[in-house]
DNA sequence: CGTACCATTGAGTTGCCTCAAACCTAGTGG
DNA sequence: CCACTAGGTTTGAGGCAACTCAATGGTACG
């Protein structure tokens, strides 16, 4: 983790239009800019760990966080993921909890750092902030509550193949259907809830099957509907 | 489910006290009580499922209600419960999406309605009503996020231990330590997230160990230390 | 060129699931 | 009052998905 030269100001940080920030006034965002901090940080960088006090919120400009919680004998659970544009740690301080999660840079990554004060500031003065705040809170609320149903009644197979047309919407293709994310197998595993081991044999299957085409941590889509169909997904 | 002779009121009810509600200033409280709906449920009935598409929330007043998600070939997988002083429904609505959830009485219930655009309302005129609430969302996230981890990599044993006293803390004991709610071997394997017989299974190699005693549904805390340490709860 | 890390494959084990049958209890109605 | 039914509980048997352990191969990097 390093000081960057040019910290970007939130008026004219682009991600600001489709984030949670977008209805903020142009004083406003002026403001948040102030006191802001900006690092980056490289795979592999923490930015805080599950159990600490934080006392402000990060949002991601450019790279990948990955938030994990930590379980028996270290072995991590991947929560989800934060790229440009989203904001992490604000669970924690709107709750007033400890941060139930580790933020760990999993692609090299500028990340801004806003005091809690700030946060609690605009969620009093400007009404569509608290809301856009409570939805962000909501939908995630929704989301951790449909990964609950997989994993308890899911098969590891099902939950790998539903895991990849996750990651597919998430960070999307490139023109050769290459998923733009690398991850470890033991990265996917730890989405997935399984054991290293099981992801390997799972997604040579896949492969074998030509549902997918792998070259050391890339994963190449040939598939799309097959996969669908493996995941069990339906309504 | 039927109406009900005596609605209570918002500014007289007690449970206002303890819960989200708790800032709302007199006039707000009897604003809340105009056009609310009050019913009384029975054991079975539900209050909205899954997939509906809901105008307001719910205020539990009395008995309990568990909030479900339906998996593969029927087989439900029970969220949380809420009792009196809880609300349920806010997340759909905050969110703009469809209810995620089933929510099913489990436990004759009283139960009042409010509209959503009265909790809109509130959002926008009182901070600290908007604070309680995303205070509440950011809380349930927390635990749910808890809950993936737990499913993910804990033993069916000891989630059942875990199951078992995060039911204690919810419900309560009463003076002879029998957990103050009545749930089915099915309901309870729906929180752990496994088959009905092992739960069944477990639970009666938890009596044989002295950690419990069963009679039809009630179960008696005999050693909770032991409890504990079977769920591996550890930090 | 060694060290570290990750990926792969095989073998053996087991926790948990499914299926099936029997039993218990409470409610219903003749 | 008893027979009948339905819903829930319990126990047994058998099978397999997925885990653990262990060994080997590949790749990157200082």
């Amino acid at each position: 983790m390093k000081y960057i030269q040019t910290i970007p100001t939130c008026e004219t940080c682009d991600l600001q239009k489709f984030s949670v920030f977008k209805h903020l006034t142009k004083i406003e965002l002026a403001n948040l800019s102030i006191d802001k901090g900006c690092n980056f940080f490289k795979r592999g960088n923490v930015l805080y760990n599950e159990g600490n006090r934080i006392n402000g919120f990060y949002c991601v400009n450019q790279g990948v966080v990955k938030l994990v919680k930590t379980g028996i004998e270290g072995r991590e659970q991947i929560i989800r993921f934060a790229q440009k544009g989203d904001i992490i740690g604000y669970r924690s301080i709107l709750s007033k909890e400890l941060a139930c999660t580790t933020a760990k840079v999993i692609d090299d990554a500028v990340v801004c750092f806003i005091p809690a004060s700030k946060l609690f500031g605009l969620v009093q003065n400007n009404n569509s902030f608290a809301m856009e705040l409570m939805k962000l809170a909501c939908k995630e609320l929704g989301e951790a509550n449909k990964f609950i149903l997989d994993i308890a009644q899911k098969t590891v197979r099902e939950r790998l193949a539903e895991v990849l047309m996750l990651l597919r919407e998430t960070f999307g293709l490139d023109e050769d259907h290459v998923l733009q994310i690398l991850l470890t197998r033991e990265e996917l595993a730890n989405i997935v809830g399984t054991a290293t081991e099981s992801v390997i044999r799972l997604l040579s299957e896949f492969k074998s099957d030509k549902i997918i085409a792998l070259n050391g941590r890339k994963i190449q889509f040939l598939n799309e509907n097959t996969l669908i169909r493996l995941s069990n997904f339906y309504e």
